[in-house]
DNA sequence: ATGAAAGCGCTAACAG
DNA sequence: CTGTTAGCGCTTTCAT
């Protein structure tokens, strides 16, 4: 498996290095005649050779990817992100996708790890406040979905204050008072934002975030285990609908539920943020609100470009827009 | 945003670049004293140092990435491979994650690409035969889900012969003759394999294949259009369980049976490859052959390693489990 | 125990 | 047009 170099091309041709080097970066115009032109790349295509992207990097001091930091790429929303991300990217850089240890979220160690290797830009996304305390940038760096925080970095966030608000004016409408809420258990502060903005806009218009309950990961099995402590005290709270912090943990609650025998809408309803293509399986579909992760992907891919290329540290917010579907019903009366 | 290089920590420190790099690899047994290695410590702190990963791995020829290529991380399957090649990797090795263009498979192009960067190691991922027939090793590869073809190369394979075969043999256990497939249009071993298989075991029991409709990609979307295309046909010729290459095709054909008012398993049973976890969410849960997506990506991290360390070139094949679930019935019997 | 120096493979001035 | 040369930042002998 050794690795054909530039130098074993010029020799066979009999050429220099640097013939090699113009003819296949393309900078040739006008200073290799043809004829050493298509020798070298008749030799180039019957030795196989690639030039090492280490040495390339090295030499001209510009990486060939960005590294892409998330918590859980089994999670769709971030399957979509990085997707945005891939195709922003596509033709500049090759993506770097690191994520936590045995499926935990990432910590501080994997954000170092990642800014070691051979990067020209990062994207943190969803960053915990362990993480986002200690973090230095060493190359361009955005941060997706944490609002609050670091405001001396390049943000692309989420409207998630108006996601928020917007869930509790549809449930508020519906009849709902008294509502509970699936939490995430790691501290982010998109999830505080998420809770903190449901429990204001429910509170002035009369309802109530009655209580919470935390899941340690977003998993379907968190939500569902989430689901099993917390209902036997929420039924007797009359709850009557429950809002997640992300829609995986809503799968969970909704198995959780069903398991239960418990009838949704009709008894409890259930909405939650993200809204990922798979929701759509589940009978009856959940509400959500939309946060557009490809877009998110996307935006935070230009953002990396901009900044390399040295472009205006602004950061960026995109809309959200709920998708009310069959999932929440009216409040039902209690006594 | 000025990297700081190991020549800065030296200046710094007033010592030279040597000292540094054996500090900051821990190479100073006996070579550096405390107090000069204390210092050099503090300053990589103080100065925020990380070594060039690009300038390290010229100088020691061993890059720090292993590339996964594959056709779409969204697909829950390929989330959870990549998550046991980077736990398996941890430690050695990242991993650059690398799909097609515009949500489309990708193409030897990709692939080149992906080579072209700083890796020791390479993982493709249900590879099409126009990539396979191209392709070029650089560097310890492995083949993921890809039968029959490029003997030369290592592969970690499935056992999807025998999964076909226990999906067949349910299937006519049930009372089911006359099935449907849905394929994928893309011509990969992998799922030629998946339909030759069920259809051989089907006609050795009385069955048939009776006729198959592939889909462009493997998304909802495409498994709705598949069904709604097919239906009419497969109708009339008395079909009573429909295969699907692909859980999430099978999500698709779900979607659009329900829309057209089926009952299932009543009217029509459903069953496919992989298992994913979402699939949990249907009422009724598929019936899925099990593909341990997430053991595969482990096994395909451990031999890339092991090639690297110059291990055995022996492929592997992983078992596979049939999971029966509601949504296969009985064959309802027509006339 | 520490530093000087060579070189990894490539690119980009600069000479011819 | 083409080759020579000087690094890019780091690791690794080899002297000191």
């Amino acid at each position: 498996m050794k690795r054909i170099t530039a130098r074993d091309v010029a020799e066979y041709v009999g050429c220099s290095v640097s013939a090699v080097s113009l003819v296949v970066n393309g900078h040739h115009e006008g200073r290799i005649n043809q004829e050493l032109r298509e020798r070298i790349l008749r030799a180039v295509e019957l030795l196989n050779y690639r030039p090492n992207e280490s040495a390339r990097n090295l030499a001209t001091r510009s990486p060939s990817n960005i590294a892409l930091v998330c918590p859980d790429i089994r999670n769709p929303f971030f399957g979509e992100l990085f997707h945005g991300l891939a195709l922003s990217l596509r033709g500049s850089f090759g993506v770097d996708l690191r994520v936590g240890p045995e499926g935990a979220d990432y910590d501080a160690s994997t954000v170092r790890n990642a800014q070691a290797s051979d990067i020209g830009g990062m994207v943190l996304a969803n960053p915990s406040q362990e993480v986002l305390s200690s973090f230095q940038a060493t190359c361009p760096t955005v941060l997706v979905d944490s609002p609050d925080s670091r405001l001396d970095l390049v943000r692309v966030d989420l409207d998630t204050t108006s996601a928020a608000r917007q869930l509790a004016e549809h449930l508020l409408e519906r009849g709902h008072r008294r509502v509970g809420y699936v939490d995430l258990r790691r501290s982010k502060d998109t999830f505080v934002q998420r809770r903190k903005s449901l429990a204001a806009t429910l509170e002035a218009g009369g309802g109530q975030l009655r209580a919470i309950v935390s899941a340690p990961d977003i998993t379907i099995s968190s939500g569902v285990d989430a689901f099993r402590s917390i209902w036997p005290a929420w039924q007797s709270d009359e709850i009557t609908a429950i809002v997640c912090a992300d829609d995986v943990l809503a799968f969970g609650v909704v198995s959780g539920a069903r398991q239960s025998g418990i009838s949704i809408p009709g008894e409890l309803s259930i909405a939650s943020f993200n809204d990922i293509p798979f929701s759509e399986l589940l009978e009856p579909s959940l509400t959500s609100v939309h946060l557009a992760a490809f877009d998110v992907g996307r935006e935070a891919g230009l953002k990396v470009l901009d900044l390399i290329h040295g472009g205006s540290p602004d950061s960026v917010v995109l809309a959200t827009e709920l998708r009310i579907r069959a999932s929440t019903g009216r409040a039902r009366s209690f006594r």
